[in-house]
DNA sequence: ATAGTTTTTAAACAGTGTTCAATTATTTTT
DNA sequence: AAAAATAATTGAACACTGTTTAAAAACTAT
């Protein structure tokens, strides 16, 4: 029965294929103008059968952002060895804005667009549902700030969104180049400078 | 010369009637599902004469989304009476989300969305470039809390990108429906929540 | 009434996501 | 090896999209 599983791995390799073609596209011209006719053109298929492989468009650009988690998590990792809970918290932000900068169009379909969160609260699905480690870690983090003494009379899980909400707030309103006309001079370090503002309030909590 | 009045003033009206055609069907079905031929339908033209009124359909969106800023900025109005700028600091906070949680379709033109940004950049425009009044009636209210002693040692600009990166990382997070996964037990109340940790964190600063 | 100007329209262009019957390729059974 | 069954692939079609443009209609000025 090798034969069979032959093709599964045949099916598998197509479908990664398509997938980077979509990536390839998708970072070159953004998720709009990226269609299901380019990717096609890229792979030298038809484009009907991309429909064997995902159910539609948006399960696609899913597909790709759940490797943008990935990526993500997987730069925090160098974090794991910083035993000081306030200095991991800080970390994370400067790991997180890092991320979202040098990545900006992975960013956007992760955190910002609408296009794969149709497809999320479809399907249950794994990666987010029992879990979305990156967050977890965040909240493990902060609670262990707090056991340490840390953001007293603060509530972890409510601190934790704050949190992420800040450094998304950053990044997202320089992405969405909300930036651009309010704080023209000082667009390329504003968010650098947001976030130095942010470790000093931190800093500030923590005495 | 009054026919040219007239006219102009028939030419103003037929621009307002594309521009409630568009809210209306914007806030039914969101930017990508209005179309052209849908705003043409409703008001009873042909699909080609919108653009004898609007560039192309972002401008459409642009004039839209201006509308929101006036409503914003009208709200924020009350807070003219507060004379303690911290407690002013806080209502401003109070108030922006509070828009955007009742306005969220009108919050993701204005804050979120790319589309009308495209024709800020090109046309230099009047209403952003000289002000964007909201962000800059935070940086004087943050002014006036540094001048008053608080937030020693933090540097204004920078400050008030932070504080709008907060508020605007919570209800984008929200609006774009990041929380349904990650806070799903809490959907309805994180925000509030969120922002009441950060009123006290304001509170801890600036003492 | 005629000429000139604006406004409005229908049709066309080049594209989109998606579906589906028909074709081709591959595997299984006889 | 030939026939039947299964799976993969295709091209055409459907119903849309934003936008442009030449022609028609409506209106104003002479």
């Amino acid at each position: 029965m090798g034969i069979a599983e032959r093709k599964e791995r045949d099916k598998e390799e197509l479908r990664e294929r398509i997938l980077i073609a979509a990536k390839t596209l998708f970072l070159e011209k953004g998720i709009e103008k990226t269609s299901i006719r380019n990717i096609a053109d890229l792979i030298e298929y038809s484009p009907g059968s991309i429909y064997h492989y995902f159910k539609d468009k948006n399960e696609i650009f899913h597909a790709l952002h759940q490797g943008g988690f990935q990526q993500l998590m997987s730069r925090m990792e160098v974090l794991a060895s910083v035993v000081n809970p306030m200095e991991r918290l800080k970390g994370m932000g400067a790991i997180y804005v890092q991320f979202a900068l040098e990545n900006p169009d992975m960013y956007d379909l992760m955190f910002i667009k609408e296009a794969p969160m149709d497809h999320v609260s479809n399907s249950n699905d794994e990666q987010w549902k029992e879990g979305f480690g990156t967050f977890n870690f965040l909240r493990a983090t902060i609670q262990e700030c707090i056991q340490t003494g840390h953001f007293r009379g603060h509530e972890e899980e409510a601190l934790s969104f704050l949190v992420w909400s800040t450094v998304h707030g950053m990044v997202s309103l320089q992405i969405r180049r909300r930036c651009e006309v309010v704080l023209a001079q000082r667009q390329d370090t504003i968010v650098k400078d947001g976030l130095q503002e942010f470790f000093s309030i931190l800093d500030r909590l923590s005495s």
